[in-house]
DNA sequence: CATTTGTCGATTGTCGACAATATACAACGT
DNA sequence: ACGTTGTATATTGTCGACAATCGACAAATG
């Protein structure tokens, strides 16, 4: 990290001010609405309505619906709309087989660096705590992490910003779906094998156990995501 | 295909017209002008000059700069400008590790789902005819076509948007290339045998070549791209 | 002379108004 | 009744003007 300038008058560390652009702080609300499943699939955006609801113009809005369209979140048809994007199954199954991908990439990478894997340890524990507990959002929180450590450990920043994207929209899946039936210290004990695969340098292992674990997600609730109106 | 919505009076065809949004038509050019390395990385896309240039407001400049980034041909830093987005070296090999993963995506799905691959010796052949001609274009265009039909023949419409995107990278890449010393009929070569791999069934060839194919073309030229103004 | 403060120019960010387009539905003629 | 044509409305698309921000340089200050 950057060593702080230093300032010569004040030292008392006063808050800096962030000042994002607004199509920034509309877009970040919004994805969060929409991967919250609080905006469900096929809603229709419309921008005025957003604007006013917001007390912004149109301008920020339109480009922060761009922006959330880069994400996969949203889809436009010219001249007539703009909605937060369905969820065929088929998607559904495309978007957790390119994760896979990503993922094999990463082991691929990351072993061939024969960088440490120490760090996803801590994860591990942070998930059996969670199933422990039966928190299911400190679960869930704490697999993302583990994930983002796999991905960020193989040095590869375009694979965890298009990994980043991808996963929006499996944080979107996992809201719109019917978690009750969700066996935690499962989804927990899949994540221990995988690292010592890792630690054993078992490339095929790690990738086989990550690529089971992932379409294991896949295969709950096959379709119970249909499109609501707002 | 639908079944052509039947006209009662006119028989004669008439073309159809095609009006695309204002940032549609300038994002397409932008980008044909980015590709082919007329506009370097680094250089500044500024908004005003751009639109007086091409003779519309800055609006749609805006999104079409927007639709770019998407891209990931400009970045934007707010307040500041937007710029073609420059190309380290590191970014080069990411590109490249990130296309040979999708396409060993492609090759695994397509074996799995046992689909015919001859429509890849037509791109081989044409490649075979190009390298003959010396056409260096040609080959480009035939070696597109064969990679893009292999991962549509994966029938996976997220993996097709996510390479294609990636492809333009790739596209622009080859052109700020120095293509002396391109060896063509090594190039035009270097197909056949990945379809013989895919017609045996034998993944793990298959991506072994591919992968070889797509390293081989990465190490061109490791570092002759620099950013220039405008 | 060094440091802080003010000012300027360039560029992006935001706004409100108006134009273009698509859809649904009513009006009309046959 | 039927198909065609016009019209109304909702929504996005485009525009020109103005505000906010940044970086650099000049000016003031000690």
């Amino acid at each position: 990290m950057p060593p702080e300038p230093r300032i010569a008058a004040a030292e008392p560390r006063i808050e800096r001010i962030e000042n994002a652009p607004l199509r920034l702080q509309v877009a970040d609300m919004l994805r969060r609405t929409i991967i919250s499943g609080k905006l469900r699939p096929g809603a229709a955006l419309v921008e005025t309505a957003l604007a006013e609801q917001m007390n912004v113009s149109r301008a920020p809005v339109r480009e922060a619906i761009q922006i959330l369209e880069n994400d996969g979140l949203v889809e436009t048809v010219p001249y007539k709309g703009k909605r937060v994007k369905p969820l065929t199954p088929r998607e559904i199954e495309e978007i957790y087989s390119l994760r896979s991908a990503f993922e094999a990439l990463a082991v691929r990478r990351l072993l061939e660096r024969d960088v440490s894997v120490d760090p996803l340890w801590d994860h591990c524990r942070e998930m059996q705590q969670a199933a422990d507990d039966n928190d299911y959002d400190r679960l869930v929180a704490a697999d993302e992490g583990f994930h983002r450590t796999l991905i960020r450990l193989s040095d590869h920043a375009l694979l965890l910003a298009s990994w980043t994207s991808l996963y929006l929209r499996i944080h979107q899946i996992m809201s719109l779906r019917n978690i009750a039936g969700a066996d935690l210290p499962r989804i927990a004990a899949n994540h221990p094998p995988i690292v010592r695969a890792l630690e054993q340098r078992d490339v095929e292992q790690a990738v086989r156990l990550i690529s089971d674990h992932t379409r294991s997600l896949a295969e709950v609730d096959p379709a119970g995501i249909a499109e609501g109106a707002t």
